[in-house]
Order: C-alpha cells, then structure tokens, then sequence
DNA sequence: CAAGAAGCAGACCGATCTGTCTACACACAG
DNA sequence: CTGTGTGTAGACAGATCGGTCTGCTTCTTG
C-alpha cells in the first residue's frame, strides 16, 4: 500500500472514531507512520485530505453495498430483505470491510461541515444520492414499473438512514430488523 | 438573560452551525460577550459547558415539539399530520425558537462524540428517547393499545430520523411530507 | 548517468487552543 | 462593615494547530 492511502485510511479510522475536527493532522502521521512532507505532498491541506478520506469511504461503501445485493434474489422483497440483512451486519460488527460502526461517516461529516454549499457537505449528498440511485436501479431490474422505483428507493433511503441514526445515537443495534419490516409492508402496497 | 444563559445560547448557535471541535472558547466568549473568567466561574470546562448546551437544547426542543403536539387534533392520524407538519416547519426555517435548520443538533454532536459511553454521547441518546417517549405518550391517549404505542412511537421516531438526515445532508426540504405519508400508511394496518 | 518523483526526520512558523491568574468593580446579605 | 458572589479586561502559560522548509536518501525512468 502506497504512502497516500496509507494516509487516507489512517486519517479514515481516525476521523470515523473521533470526529474530522477533533483529529491533527500530527495524530494521523504519528498513527499512520508518514512524514509531513509525504503528505503535503500528496493534499495540498488538511481539507484536501478530508475529500480524499470522504472519497475514499464512498467508493469502499457503494463497493460492499453493490456486492450485497447483487448475490440477494433480485425480487422486491428479496431486496429489501438483503439491504436490511446487510445493515444488519453493519450495525453489529459483523463487517470488516466496513470498521467497527460508528453510525454514518457522512452524516456525522454533514455535521462538522452543515453549510450545505460547502465542498465536503456536497461529497456526501452525492454518496446518499448514489447509495439511493443504486437502490433503484436494483429496483428498475426487477421489473418495477418507473415511477414506483424512484418512489421506493427514496424511501428504502429514508428508513435506511433512520436505522443508521438509531443505531448509532440510541445503541439500537437491531435497528436494521425493525426498519427492514416497516419496508415490507410499504413495499406490500 | 444572566451571563450563563449568554454564554450557553451563544455557544449553542455556534455549535450548531460549525460544529462543536470548530469552534474555540475564545469565539464564544467574542460573540456573547462575557469574560473568560466568567464562563471558568460557570462551568468547569469546555466540555461542561458543551453538556450545557446539548441540556438546553433538549429542552428547548421538547418543550417546542410538545407545545406543536398538545394544539394538534388527538387522534392517530391527527398526531402524525401535527407531527410532521411541525417538522416541515422546522426544516424550512418557519420556527424562530429553534433557529436556522442545520440539521438535528444531537445527531450532529453524536458524530462528534462517537463513543456510546460518552457523557455527551449518552445525553443525546437520552434526548432521542425523550422524544420517543412522548410521542408514546400522546399515541396513549388516543386510547390506542399498549404494545402498539410503543410500537408506534419507534416507527415514528425512525421515520423522524430519516426525514431529518434526508432534509439536512441531501437538502430535501420536503423530507418530512414524504415521511409522514409513509407514518400514515403504516399506521394505517 | 542524470533527473525527478517519492520518501524520511524533524526544526520551525505564526496562530490558536484550553485554562489560569491578577486586579478591579459592584451588589447584596449577615 | 464586610464578606461573598458575580462580573469586567486581558496578560499569560503550555500545548497543539495547520503548514513550510531544509537536508538527506532511495527508487525509477528516460
């Protein structure tokens, strides 16, 4: 692995834990065995680093969440009932591709950057808007009719993001189980 | 307003709006006002004064969703619509007494403090569950069932969640219409 | 072989961080 | 009258912040 992501994942896992702000750049070259130069180097500042960290998480998450449900049974029902599994697995650890859950990267990145014409607040709409898009086009090859895919898939996104809260704020670790039921019985209309 | 009031309401408004690691003792202290001698007189440290803070928020905003929830219409249904009519007001800035809408301030300080045993972590989650239980105490009165209210009221409450993040890191503004159709067909069963 | 990219350690910069302290002012209760 | 609580302004301390820079090494590639 090269010097850069040896930083992007270090400074990942950190921010993850603690928070983007609360993390110097001094921690994530201690912790990942860099020198400063290396790293401005590669970003031109800590921000640039954040995007790259950001980036990075998105690619790894759309990655693990296509691969899910693409070995689901490509029905409905069958979707849902994979998407949540998967959120399942998330929630309680049982995903190492993943790191140990700490709720939703970008929503606790949205937090740190809530001005939402700022570049690392865009970064992760768009992750949200991909993570839904890929749910509809999951949708879409079930053979749903059109407008009910993007309609679903909004809201599989909505009831997805209320588990992540709750698992994360409350500790409701069965979170994914309990939304992944409310989904079946909207689905079911 | 005595001089703690000041320095909480500021505080609040700063960190809410930047988050709590962007902003130091010295912006608060510049923006409200007050001494640094006086905020060290008030509150031990940062960190007691952020416990403060997320104290007065929760209260601000129980005693705002109450006040919303007691003038709605006492029924299932009329308790959703009142619900979620008030959120539509909140995320489109028509609620003074919660300020401009950037998101739920305790989901945005629980990315900030991510570790469960946190005290910080901890008086958010008792916030969420704060609201839930009211929620279950209005359902109650309606004269619905006893296993269903609670039921009802986490449905809610993860609806609620995901309307937020929605509204916040993908800006849809109309998250909580979308979300409170959803609560009324569930409740519908 | 030469050049440049990529790497190292760490000194250094000015700014900012949380928190302490001095010195003084005013109000109010015993 | 005299302490106590609450307040002011701001110097100060020690650590850490993001970021720059020097000087040196090693690898790769034209």
């Amino acid at each position: 692995m090269d010097k850069r992501q040896q930083l992007v994942v270090t400074a990942f896992d950190l921010f993850y834990r603690h928070g983007i702000h609360a993390v110097g750049i001094n921690q994530i070259l201690q912790v990942s065995g860099v020198a400063k130069k290396t790293l401005y180097h590669h970003f031109s500042s800590k921000e640039a680093l954040v995007a790259a960290v950001v980036a990075y998480r998105d690619a790894a998450y759309l990655e693990w969440l296509n691969a899910r449900l693409a070995e689901g049974e490509q029905t409905v029902t069958g979707l849902i009932h994979t998407l949540f599994m998967a959120l399942d697995d998330w929630f309680n650890d049982r995903v190492e591709q993943l790191t140990t859950f700490h709720g939703c990267f970008f929503i606790n990145t949205c937090g740190e950057y809530g001005e939402p014409g700022h570049e690392i607040h865009r970064l992760c709409a768009r992750h949200k808007a991909a993570v839904v898009n890929m749910l509809a086009d999951y949708l879409r090859r079930t053979g749903t009719a059109a407008p009910a895919t993007s309609r679903l898939a909004q809201t599989l996104g909505l009831l997805k993001e209320g588990a992540i809260v709750q698992a994360h704020v409350q500790g409701e670790k069965r979170a994914a189980i309990t939304a992944g039921e409310l989904a079946l019985r909207l689905a079911a209309d």
